[in-house]
DNA sequence: ATGGGGGCCTGCCGGC
DNA sequence: TGCCGGCAGGCCCCCA
């Protein structure tokens, strides 16, 4: 999202901000379309799955998309083709205008999602963010970090991995997809997991990442690019969403099972998966 | 202190 | 066709 909204947010000036409810999950700031408006995006960032778009305010704008948020690009975009504005839709939140004549929306049907704005001198301290572990891809994630975080931990490992303290960024997909690839079943403790299994994690973390961004996202049902267009990783999954399929190790008779852990479907091969 | 479950919302899908 | 239950990418908060 933050790659899509790049060329047409960072070094932008917000000609127009329109606020349409109070709130998302939370309160919207006191008189945020007042504080955007007139804004200059200095810098747009990402840490872990918040949007932090730097303004010449003082000011850093925070997004989140939760479950069902969806950001739509439409008008100038810098370097591409013009693009009509659609038509109004149900659960458009937020509408920003930019002086180039960009529109971006966003609309979150469940409205799960957030947005703050926060003292850019002092983000990191922000409740959303003060507590959040290293970024996966970054030189913080690493064997010794994700072993030491494991040690002695009673969870199994498909929350522990969900857990933001300890890698921020990876949600319920990635878990399962990268937990597949690491030969791990979800059930395991945490704690119980032999050093260098663990170690195998970080690179397959750092994989799954990767490749999901290198093919937009995940893009399920009305979740969608920041560009609007729908992303690839999808269909590339060897677990999420495939229960009773067969699994796709080689020579691997199981079928892919689905087991709520906390809530969450955690899909895995019984028989690979250990 | 840690971990699991509830709850927040709306929309969609499949079964009856 | 309509109603109902189940499910969905996240994450805070409460309780044990």
């Amino acid at each position: 999202m933050r790659r899509g909204l790049l060329p047409v947010l960072e070094g932008a000036r917000i000609a127009k901000a329109a606020v349409n409810r109070p709130d998302l999950r939370w309160p919207f700031p006191e008189n945020m379309a007042e504080r955007l408006t007139g804004a200059t995006v200095t810098a747009l960032r990402r840490r872990s799955k918040y949007i932090l778009a730097d303004l010449d305010t003082g000011e850093t704008l925070l997004i989140h998309l939760g479950m069902s948020g969806r950001m739509l690009i439409s008008g100038n975009q810098v370097g591409q083709f013009h693009h009509a504005h659609p038509a109004p839709e149900k659960h458009d939140h937020v509408v920003i205008e930019t002086d180039e004549g960009a529109r971006i929306i966003f609309n979150d049907a469940r409205r799960f999602g957030a947005m703050d704005l926060l003292e850019t001198a002092t983000q990191n301290a922000h409740w959303l963010i003060r507590d959040l572990g290293p970024e996966p891809l970054g030189n913080a994630f690493h064997e010794t970090h994700l072993i030491a975080a494991f040690k002695g931990k009673r969870s199994p490992v498909k929350s522990a991995l969900l857990d933001q303290r300890i890698v921020a960024g990876l949600g319920n997909i990635y878990v399962c997809e990268a937990l597949w690839r690491a030969g791990i079943s979800p059930l395991r403790h945490a704690g119980r997991i032999g050093a260098p299994r663990v170690a195998a994690l970080v690179p397959i973390i750092r994989d799954v990442l990767a490749e999901a961004i290198e093919a937009g996202g995940s893009s399920l049902r009305d979740h969608r690019q920041a560009n609007g267009e729908l992303g690839y990783f999808q269909h590339t999954f060897r677990v999420y969403g495939r229960e009773g399929e067969a699994c796709q190790t080689p020579e691997c008779a199981e079928k892919i099972r689905r087991k709520v852990q906390s809530g969450r479907s955690s899909f895995y091969c019984p028989a690979c998966q250990r």
